[in-house]
RNA sequence: GGAGGGUUGGCCGAGUGGUUGAUGGCGCCGGUUUUGAAAACCGGUGUAGGGGUUCACCUCUACCGUGGGUUCAAAUCCUACACCCUCCGCCA
C-alpha cells in the first residue's frame, strides 16, 4: 500500500509508476473518489459533532432530573439525516480501498525504467562459465542417469511439475538446506525461524501476495488458507499489528520452508526438469529495518545470498530489475542467476528486494522511533536461496566425463562424507 | 468433537449505559536531587483520519478482538464471527 497522500500530492509520480509497471491501477478515479469520499466526511462528521454536544445536553438535563423532549426530538431528525449520509459513504470508503489495493509500489530512483526483462541492468557477474571437455548433459538427464529424481513417479502423486527426488537426490535437498541455513544463522545472524507452511488472507494480503496473485497460490477454501508461496509471507507476517522498539531494529530472521506455486499462465514453460515446480525448497532471508538503514540492509542482504554461491564455487551474475520485471510491492529488487551449463541458460535463485513501507503499511508494522513518532518500518526479503535450481547448477557444473557427479567439498560435512555420486 | 473462561492504550491491568480517550502500575521522555549513576520526588506521554493556521499549534471525528443491532447516548446491553486459554475426548 503507498501512502493515499502520495497519490493527493504527487499524482503524476504514482501514475508513471503504473505505467512502468505494467500495472493498471487507476489513479484518475482514485483521486477523484478521495475528493467525494472527503467532501461527504466532513458533512457526517459536523452531524456526528452535533449529535454529541446534544447527547450531552441530554445527560446533563437527565441528571436535573429536567425535561429532555424538545431536544431529544430534534436529535431524531439530525440522526435519521446522518444514517442516509453515513449509508452513502460506506460505497465510496469500499470502492476506494479496493481500488487502493491495486496501487503497485513506486520503483526507486536508481531502478532503470523498462517493459521487461530486456530491460534489466547487469551488476556483476561472479567466476566464469566452466569449461568443458565434453558436452555437459541437462540435470534431468543426470539425475536420472544417477537414481537421484523419479519424474515419472512423481506425477503418480500429485500430477506433472512435482518433483520427487530419491536416495543422494534428496540427501543432496536436505545439505544445502542445513549448508544454507547454518551460514546464515552462524555467519550472517539470522534467527532461524520454522513457519507454519500456510497462511491466512490478511497474511497474503500484508505481503502483497492479495489480490494480485490469487491465482497463482493454492488455496483451501474449507479453511481459509492459503499454502505459502514464499517464506516471505509467515516471516514478514510473524510482526504484522506490531510497533516494534527501536532497539530491536534491524531484525533478521531466515527459514527453510517447501514452497508452492500454481504457475498459472506458464503452462508448457519449462516442463522438463526441476527449473519450474509446483513445489520446491528454499531458504529465505527476511529483514525489519529502519527507513534509514534500508538500502545499505538490502545490500547486505544479497552480499549474504551471494555468499552461498560463492562458497560452492559457482558462476553467477547479479542483475538490478527494470520497473516492468520488478514485483507489485517492490521498491528495488535485484536477481541472482546461475549458469547452468547442461541447460546453456541463467537460472534466477535468488530475488532480493526492498519494499520499504509499502508491506509495512499493508501489514500495519510500525516502530517508535528516536523522536518517539511511530513509523513504518522498512521490510525486505531476499531467496538465500532457492533449491531446484541450486542443485540444477551443482549437478550440471560439477559433473565428470563419465557420468558422475562430484560435489564441492565443503558439502561433506552435511552429507555423511559422500560428495561423490557414481551410477 | 464436548464444556467452560477470556480478548481494554507500547506492556500489565481497572472499568456493566451519560465529560471514560478511558483509574492505576510498568516502560518511555523532561525536570529536581547527586561528583556521576541508581533510588526517590514532580511533570509529561495513544493511534488514525478530516478541517484550519501549516512540518512544533488549534479543532472535529473515529477507535476498548471483528462485523451487525438496541439507544438521544455503548468499552459497558443484544447478536454473529474470529482468535487465545483451561479441562475432557480423539490423534501424530
Amino acid at each position: 500500500m503507498i501512502d493515499i497522500n502520495l497519490i493527493r500530492t504527487q499524482p503524476e509520480l504514482v501514475k508513471a509508476a503504473v505505467k512502468n509497471k505494467n500495472e493498471k491501477a487507476d489513479i484518475s478515479r482514485i483521486l477523484q473518489l478521495d475528493q467525494q469520499y472527503r467532501d461527504v466526511l466532513k458533512e457526517v462528521e459536523a452531524l456526528r459533532s452535533q449529535k454529541n454536544t446534544a447527547s450531552e445536553e441530554i445527560g446533563r438535563l437527565k441528571k436535573e432530573k429536567k425535561d429532555a423532549s424538545e431536544i431529544l426530538a430534534k436529535m431524531k431528525s439530525i440522526a435519521e439525516r446522518q444514517k442516509t449520509l453515513e449509508n452513502s459513504l460506506e460505497p465510496i470508503k469500499t470502492s476506494l480501498d479496493e481500488l487502493l489495493k491495486w496501487v503497485p509500489n513506486i520503483p526507486d530512483n536508481d531502478v532503470p525504467a523498462g517493459p521487461d526483462a530486456s530491460g534489466n541492468q547487469l551488476v556483476k557477474t561472479y567466476g566464469e562459465k566452466k569449461v568443458f571437455d565434453f558436452a555437459p548433459k541437462p540435470h534431468y538427464d543426470i539425475a536420472e542417469n544417477l537414481g537421484l529424481a523419479d519424474f515419472k513417479r512423481a506425477a503418480k502423486i500429485a500430477g506433472a511439475s512435482f518433483i520427487l527426488f530419491t536416495g543422494h537426490g534428496a540427501m543432496l535437498e536436505r545439505a544445502l538446506i542445513n549448508f544454507m541455513l547454518d551460514l546464515h544463522v552462524h555467519q550472517h545472524k539470522y534467527t532461524e525461524i520454522s513457519p507454519p507452511y500456510l497462511a491466512n488472507p490478511a497474511c497474503m494480503f500484508g505481503t502483497g501476495q492479495l489480490p494480485k496473485l490469487e491465482e497463482d497460490m493454492y488455496k483451501i477454501p474449507k479453511d481459509e488458507f492459503y499454502l505459502n508461496p514464499t517464506a516471505e509471507v509467515p516471516l514478514t507476517n510473524i510482526h504484522r499489528d506490531e510497533i516494534l522498539d527501536l532497539n530491536q531494529l534491524p531484525i533478521y530472521y531466515t527459514a527453510y520452508t517447501a514452497c508452492f506455486r500454481r504457475e498459472a499462465g506458464a503452462y508448457g514453460k519449462d516442463t522438463r526438469g526441476f527449473v519450474r515446480v509446483h513445489q520446491f525448497d528454499k531458504v529465505e532471508l527476511v529483514k525489519f529495518a529502519h527507513p534509514e538503514k534500508s538500502a545499505e540492509e538490502h545490500e547486505k542482504l544479497l552480499a549474504d545470498a551471494e555468499e552461498v554461491l560463492q562458497m560452492l564455487g559457482l558462476h553467477y551474475r547479479v542483475v538490478k530489475l527494470c520497473t516492468g520485471d520488478m514485483s507489485f510491492a517492490s521498491a528495488k529488487t535485484y536477481d541472482i542467476e546461475l549458469w547452468a551449463p547442461g541447460m546453456d541458460r541463467w537460472l534466477e535463485v535468488s530475488s532480493c528486494s526492498n519494499f520499504r513501507d509499502f508491506q509495512a503499511r499493508r501489514a500495519n508494522i510500525r516502530f517508535r522511533d528516536q523522536d518517539g513518532k511511530v513509523k513504518f518500518a522498512h521490510t525486505l526479503n531476499g531467496s538465500g536461496v532457492a533449491l531446484p535450481r541450486l542443485v540444477i547448477a551443482i549437478l550440471e557444473n560439477c559433473q565428470q566425463k563419465d557420468g558422475s557427479v562430484k560435489l564441492p567439498e565443503l558439502l561433506a560435512p552435511y552429507t555423511n562424507g559422500i560428495i561423490e555420486f557414481k551410477s
